[in-house]
DNA sequence: GTTCAATAATAGTTTTACTATCACTAATAA
DNA sequence: TTATTAGTGATAGTAAAACTATTATTGAAC
């Protein structure tokens, strides 16, 4: 039996949906290739179509814009993410080891899964870290999250949300920390790589000890006091 | 007396200095207003030009181009924000009681200052909350970083944590938790602001609980154990 | 009064972002 | 079978953004 895993996308986010047809895996294919490589500032459809081999006009018929893509790219990969916690989490029953699980998934470096082979995941990861938040920082963040846009990037915060509540029931701030801790495992992550002297992170396990920084900082807020 | 806070900027920002002209304060004052207003993705030179009655050239003499432009309002902004922590946390000897300091000046809403008659501090702020990372998450932060474009952000988040271990000296990860409480006072700002469902924070008083999740966050951490 | 440097005004070019049109092909439905 | 239509390809075009080059003007320094 071979899986397939659908991760199921916002109509609004596309104009033809791009998993439905060759191009339209090639266009999320070579979009990723792109990004990874050359930044999402330098990214054109222009350049997107040469190096598929079709036309800016193609690549229009799936996506509105390049900042549509952009939010496609990450909602699919925080869809995707989500699915990796609650497939990692199930069947866990103390709430610490789940949130060590989440952590660990958060700021480890993704390997390709395999399971989508028009998405590189290690590739989608790297965008998220160096472009996700472009995604919601915009002038017309409201009307993207009326839209629900950013549902998958809740959904996966209350999700988080929700094991800290279960670790401590009394803590004021499940949501916050939750998206602390998923935003932090990808900026720090991101000033390790590119501007190390705002970290403490050097040596060669780097990834460990940002894991370790995020384990200490989530379960030094959630003790009980009294 | 009449002081004049003055912040040396690097001189690789710039092509000509904006604060030695009349053009150039033009050009500070209303980029500001114009970002704040459109967003940095619909701000251009042309506009800007036409809001201050020059002409587009007359703005390439000083910035090469928008992305610089953002980098000097930045780097401003963490230069005049170092010096309102190094000022407001002078003559206190409790660490605590400067850590908290710091965690009010990063997370409470700023006022026009009026140092600076062509910047305008309240809406740089807004600025840098929903603009600043895009300072450095671009494919160019190494060689931005070799010429020391990000200097003041790390100045100021070493400030920070020099704080930090002066209050814990055992905690391992000053800079990291510098660096998240400065990311963390903007970002979750930004949530509660457009993406409130994302945040704890929904009275009438969201910042004073920013303030107190950020507060929680330092001391949980630095809490000393054992 | 001439020289030099900064600035202003004008007019470009190139690239990006996006749209419109027409032609071809393959599947599908009447 | 024919007509429809969905997807793709190719071409061409526009508007704005991003940037550059040229010449004219001013104003201060020698």
């Amino acid at each position: 039996m071979k899986l397939q895993l659908q991760i199921e996308m916002n109509e609004a986010l596309y104009l033809r949906n791009p998993e439905a047809s060759e191009l339209g895996k090639n266009i999320l294919k070579h979009s990723v290739q792109l990004i990874y490589k050359a930044g999402f500032e330098s990214f054109t459809f222009k350049k997107l179509a040469e190096e598929i081999g079709t036309t800016e006009a193609g690549i229009y018929r799936y996506f509105e814009n390049k900042h549509k893509l952009l939010v496609y790219l990450t909602a699919w990969y925080w869809g995707w993410l989500e699915f990796q916690i609650i497939f990692q989490t199930n069947n866990i029953n103390s709430p610490a080891i789940k949130l060590k699980k989440v952590i660990h998934l958060l700021a480890h470096a993704v390997e390709d899964d395999e399971q989508t082979h028009y998405i590189n995941e290690r590739l989608l990861h790297e965008i998220i870290i160096a472009e996700g938040s472009k995604a919601y920082l915009t002038k017309h963040v409201s009307e993207d999250n009326k839209q629900q846009f950013f549902k998958p990037y809740k959904d996966l915060c209350a999700v988080v949300g929700n094991i800290i509540s279960e670790y401590n029931p009394r803590y004021k701030y499940p949501k916050t920390l939750a998206s602390t801790i998923i935003e932090m495992a990808h900026l720090q992550n991101f000033f390790m790589h590119n501007l190390p002297s705002l970290t403490d992170f050097s040596g060669a396990k780097k990834e460990e000890e940002l894991i370790g920084y995020l384990n200490d900082l989530v379960f030094n807020s959630l003790k009980k006091k009294g």
